[in-house]
RNA sequence: GGGGGCGUAGCUCAAUUGGUCAGAGUGCCACCCUGUCACGGUGGAUGUUGCGGGUUCGAGCCCCGUCGCUCCCGCCA
């Protein structure tokens, strides 16, 4: 007989009837009667009632066992009578009546119960996150995490794709978000950085001639959290492919997505192909670059409506180059007073001034701003909005950027209090068409918009001939529910358009050569045109697990503040450890470049007298 | 860096307007119980109400500060 088990807790079956088995696992749950005792032994593999009778010899054993202690039982199966079945069990028609036991593993009074799906404190279930691991729904959402990496790797093999790995101590970034480094001892001074992404390890490939990449790849952000967002470290399915339009993209998307979430999910998946809606619509149709199209509602344009309206806020807002625009709502005359209360608070929470809205109900327009409107006016808006009796339109006004956004926060508050977003569905769709460029709020100067590799639309000539406002970049969003999956582009492979569109960012050559030397350096020696995109593991393992908070989808996650709390991570080191790194750590708060040009005069008078 | 929410027993939570409010369930400990499956029953122990200060005759409750967690903004090419 097998040392810890002959079967694992969710094997055994009226047919085991007779047979002696061994059993190890957890005790999930104790039913102590006395004489009878029942236990509920469990494993990744399910839940096995052991019986203990008075009679048997391990009875006596029995003295300080709690839940979650490890336990090996040998007995022989029995078959339940037909009353005490217990039909909840994959194992509920039999039982192991316990003949040996042995205590594999002690457990301590436990900081929380397992067995229960109680809720307990975040920095205790992570603090414990071996525990938290134990109880049933997170053991299956990492479960399912691995099986959709597992599915994800079959299929794009299947696609002619290969895996590769690429570096994880690299070069810092200048572009995009902030880098991990870490500190070279070989070269004091000098620092690797964790990747943000493998972004110019792909393109390499491609350059080397692979054709088709992909890897499982972990990516390192120092920035701050979100629920969607761990900090620190995530992992992308990050793609490349050469001789590729941006169709050629998609469509492999399109198969792979779908693929995976019918596998993963019950949930209705939207067929190929994805809607693609230009970013300047998304913007200023659902006032996002990640619209949630389960909610029906967008906004519209209605300016020329309020222009010379008797409504002064609006048309006044009309008059200093803003707009208006209209949300509608069908079908929702009937809600109280304080619904619409609600939502205007909820507008100005959001930043807006305040919010205006119709309602059509029996024939006529109720609202307080009606009696400023002429009929021609509210005529003009009915047949704007198609409007059926019983509708409602919201209206904001002010600076388009603002309305966009107040009006996109608003559309989904609507979606979510009215409950018009079906939660048994996943609809995508790709945001195409991003700027280029787009100029810097506090500088005013004409800055890269997304990531200096995409590939302006137009080529040379665009940036040649056209305003670098107007020029979009082969640079697309996939978006699922909400939920931005994954960023992605045809890149930019050709040296001459390179220097042109970080000359229009004003860079010179020099400053390119400088940053991305290997890159431009490749790309003078034959590169392939190539592009790809990197759909977030962790968020569509999420969306699968229905779950609202990606720490939900990882074994091990940081807290919102970025620390290990199990691990205790970061923490001090030896002093001998950054003597070796030429480290000095100064106090927190460091106000002044002063203090530490001080300290850093005062460390090297230091190293010069030892 | 900024804003919101939360913080009462190991855990989940309650405590009316600032006045017998230091409480329940669960867990823990002890005992009883031979068919439960979240077993049941009896009894018991457990609190710096996150921390510090203030207002008050009196603070879990109000005020200020601080710490922790979380959600959001900034940030995330």
């Amino acid at each position: 007989m097998h040392r810890y088990r002959t079967h694992k807790c969710n094997e055994l079956r009226k047919t085991d009837a007779g047979k002696t088995v061994k059993i190890s696992g957890w005790i999930h749950s104790v039913r102590d009667h006395g004489g009878v005792i029942f236990i509920d032994l469990r494993d990744h593999y399910g839940k096995t009632q052991v019986v203990i009778n008075p009679q048997s010899k391990c009875y006596q054993e029995l003295d300080r066992w709690r839940p979650e202690t490890v336990a090996c039982f040998i007995g022989k199966v029995v078959e339940r009578i037909p009353e005490t079945v217990n039909p909840k069990l994959e194992t509920g028609d039999i039982e192991v009546a316990a003949e040996e036991m042995e205590i594999l593993g002690d457990a301590d009074v436990l900081p929380f119960q397992v067995a229960k799906e109680e809720q307990s404190p975040e920095a205790l279930r992570l603090k414990y996150r071996f525990l938290d691991l134990r109880r049933e729904q997170l053991h299956k959402n990492i479960i399912m995490r691995s099986q959709v990496i597992s599915e994800i790797r079959r299929l794009l093999t299947g696609m002619g794709f290969n895996e590769f790995q690429t570096p994880i101590l690299t070069s810092s970034s200048p572009e995009g978000a902030r880098d991990y480094l870490v500190p070279s001892r070989v070269h004091p001074g000098k620092f690797y950085a964790l990747p943000q992404a493998p972004q110019q390890f792909k393109q390499l490939l491609m350059v080397a001639g692979f054709d088709k990449y992909f890897q499982i790849a972990p990516c390192f952000r120092d920035e701050d959290a979100r629920a969607d967002r761990s900090p620190g470290e995530f992992y992308q399915l990050d793609m490349e492919m050469s001789f590729v339009t941006q169709d050629d993209i998609f469509a492999v998307l399109e198969e792979l997505l779908p693929a995976i979430f019918n596998k993963f999910s019950t949930k209705k998946v939207d067929t190929a192909p994805f809607v693609r809606i230009p970013y300047r619509e998304a913007m200023s149709k659902y006032g996002s670059d990640k619209p949630d199209l389960r909610n029906p509602l967008f906004m519209q344009d209605v300016s020329e409506v309020f222009a010379n309206s008797g409504f002064n806020a609006f048309a006044a807002a009309v008059k200093n180059g803003g707009i208006v625009k209209a949300i509608k709502v069908p079908g929702i005359a009937g809600q109280p007073r304080k619904f619409y209360d609600d939502m205007i608070a909820f507008a100005q929470s959001a930043g807006a001034k305040g919010m205006a809205y119709i309602i059509w109900s029996n024939g006529e327009e109720k609202s307080p701003i009606v009696k400023f409107m002429s009929r021609a006016e509210l005529d003009k808006l009915k047949e704007l909005g198609n409007i059926q009796d019983g509708d409602v339109m919201f209206f904001l006004a002010d600076k388009e950027k603002l309305v966009n956004a107040v009006g996109g926060q608003v559309r989904t508050e609507l979606g979510n209090k009215l409950g018009l977003i079906d939660k048994n569905v996943f609809r995508f769709c790709w945001i195409v068409d991003f700027p280029m460029f787009e100029t810097d709020e506090e500088s005013g100067q004409i800055i890269f918009s997304h990531n200096p590799f995409s590939m302006p639309q137009g080529g040379m000539e665009a940036l040649m001939t056209k305003n670098p406002l107007d020029i979009l970049a082969y640079q697309y969003d996939i978006v699922c529910n909400g939920v931005e999956l994954s960023s992605g582009a045809i890149r930019n492979h050709r040296p001459d358009v390179m220097y042109k569109a970080f000359e229009v960012a004003g860079y010179g050559p020099a400053t390119v050569d400088e940053r991305f030397g290997g890159m431009i350096r490749a790309f003078k020696l034959g590169a392939p045109p190539h592009g790809g995109i990197a759909p977030g593991v962790d968020r569509m393992v999420m969306l699968l697990a229905d779950e609202p908070n990606i720490r939900e989808v990882i074994a091990f996650p940081f807290n919102q503040q970025a620390q290990d709390l199990m691990m205790n991570a970061p923490a001090e080191v030896e002093m001998k450890q950054l003597r070796e790194l030429r480290i000095i750590p100064l106090p927190h708060p460091l106000k002044f470049e002063k203090t530490f040009k001080d300290l850093q005069e005062e460390a090297r008078k230091a190293s010069v007298e030892e």
